[in-house]
DNA sequence: CCCGATTGCTGACACGTGTTAGCATTATTA
DNA sequence: TAATAATGCTAACACGTGTCAGCAATCGGG
């Protein structure tokens, strides 16, 4: 491993200061350089084939241009979640339109606020995106509201800080929709997960609405809770079997647990859609590769890690954003799993 | 936000120099502290919240403590990569045990070494783990020749690098092997990818090793090639149906590949598994919710993601590494779609 | 009582960069 | 011609830390 090449190196090189150096190479506004000096800098660095080190960088300006995805996710939920890459991918990508780069941070449910502590206090990063949040955590709201440069990929009642999401309740009014739309009138739901997750109390909000408004009754009975997994959806399916008359009609608020439901109602002898109809919700890669394809609600992922970065860069820049709580477009994609016309 | 809280700060409270801090808090080996020192700084830096600057720290140390994970994929095939929570996740949980960061670089296919080399040359990082390598980029080839402290995610015949894989030769014998076992003798091979990709290449040769070894000819008609999807999948089967007389067992060698394959197959009015018996590879999560669930050979993909950023911050350590080329564990999962006794 | 060893701590330099204030030199104006 | 302005560049400080060499005070032994 051979010696680093600083820019001094390169000022030697091309018989100037390495202030001159600087200038040149930052393109620094309002200093007077003659062109044949730019030139001469520009092929001592080439030559040397320099590159400014970015520590020495960090130190002096005191940011680090790195923003931090943190998940804070049980690792069985982190494992199974088919949006990760996307969302990934659209906050990698916002970031290097900004020349930001992006730390993965994955962090143990209980001690999530300690981290971030850690991360931002230490000057790993500018600021954070903070994903999969539980309200209880009375730390993180500290840190919330000291003002820490902070978007929250979710949404947190009752908290004023910056966050990006889709707005799930109209989503899941979009789902319930299309099956009222095929005629359906007794319609089940079964919630992905428990009611403490903002997400999973928006979708079932979002169907009261539609069956409401459709002057129908939400019979109780006929809404079950799963936990996240394929497994949860076929105990939920199965309770809502025992409904008198069964449902003709399920909205399932995540594929995951929409693909337990369906596994479990075939099991049944129930066929799809003929006697049964499916929506689900996220539309995950393997939601097209059920049998029959699973009707859905398609999730931005890719739009969502975007625009997190995004909106988290300008509040780093202390830019003045005008909406601070972004809510994302979904999408209901349409397939065979409850029979409407393709 | 208030003025940053530096260890000067941390000395004049507790009364000692900032070198004295510095050798407390980093525990400084053969530095004599007396308790009573080493408790009034401590007590200084708690109650200050001080948190030492990690810039500060690299510039001066010259080392990051950041590996990056550079993934070297066209978008599509990103998204649909269901193994990345896990493999980031093993990444991460290693380099966490030893201190280390971890940033993730997805980059542009074309020029993967440009930006290794700024990575590295930067100082943002002291290691690279590349993932999705192809093996005509002389650039790479460049940097690794160099010496660049990189660990490879799959292998890279005829180049000199450290490297975390699976066997993909013996994996595939194995699912073969259980083919064989269930009395099939026509059999047929969809392989997922070209042949320049270097796992399609080895699944291949593990196919021919255990057809030949039983004393069956390879017919050439019954080997077909996808590209990754589940459509190339698809038109891969028709081909495959075309042979006279069929295979009665076929052997994808990916997951996402099988699933097209299978749909095909039952589009034609093949029943899984009594016409026809089905294997996949990689076990990613949707196989096990397929009609019927999909045996297959399954991927370490924590494993892998682990053992890379284990071996690359050995090399980077400058440790002595025995094994610079680490074959992990693959498992065969034996699930309905061939028909053997569960 | 003196000398060397040990203990406990500190001063000063280094890491590589951004940036402000200011210094020659040349061009422009009165 | 002298005063002023513009041009092109540089010296010097700052960022916050790790660490080496060395200094004062205490201790132990003869």
């Amino acid at each position: 491993m051979q010696k680093r090449v600083t820019a001094t190196d390169v000022a030697e090189l091309a018989g100037v200061s390495r202030t001159t150096v600087s200038f040149v190479l930052n393109n620094v506004p309002g200093m007077r350089i003659s062109e044949e000096t730019r030139r001469k800098v520009l092929e001592a660095a080439q030559q040397l084939d320099y590159h400014p080190n970015i520590s020495a960088q960090r130190l002096v300006t005191g940011q680090t241009r790195i923003i931090a995805y943190v998940e804070r996710q049980t690792p069985e939920q982190a494992f199974s979640d088919a949006f990760l890459p996307q969302v990934l991918r659209g906050v990698h990508d916002a970031a290097t339109a900004s020349n930001y780069e992006v730390l993965f941070a994955p962090v143990p449910v209980e001690n999530g606020a300690e981290r971030c502590e850690y991360l931002l206090r230490g000057g790993h990063v500018d600021g954070i995106i903070l994903s999969g949040p539980r309200s209880d955590d009375l730390q993180l709201r500290d840190l919330l509201e000291r003002g820490a440069p902070l978007v929250l990929q979710g949404h947190w009642p009752g908290v004023a800080t910056a966050s990006v999401d889709i707005d799930n309740r109209e989503a899941a009014r979009m789902a319930v929709k299309h099956l009222i739309g095929l005629n359906h009138r007794q319609l089940g739901m079964i919630v992905h997960a428990p009611l403490a997750y903002t997400a999973a109390a928006s979708r079932l909000h979002g169907y009261r609405d539609i069956v409401e408004s459709n002057g129908l009754s939400v019979d109780e009975s006929c809404i079950a809770e799963a936990d996240f997994t394929p497994e949860s959806g076929e105990r939920a399916m199965e309770a809502l079997l025992q409904c008198d008359p069964p449902p003709t009609a399920i909205f399932a608020s995540s594929d995951t647990v929409a693909i337990g439901a369906m596994r479990e109602a075939k099991r049944m002898g129930y066929r799809i859609p003929e006697d049964m109809s499916f929506v689900g919700f996220d539309d995950i890669p393997m939601a097209v590769y059920q049998d029959p394809p699973l009707t859905t609600v398609r999730l931005p992922a890719y739009g969502l890690g975007w625009a997190a970065a995004d909106l988290l860069i300008r509040l780093i820049a202390q830019e003045e954003v005008r909406e601070r709580n972004l809510l994302l477009e979904s999408e209901l994609i349409i397939r065979a799993s409850c029979g409407a016309e393709l």
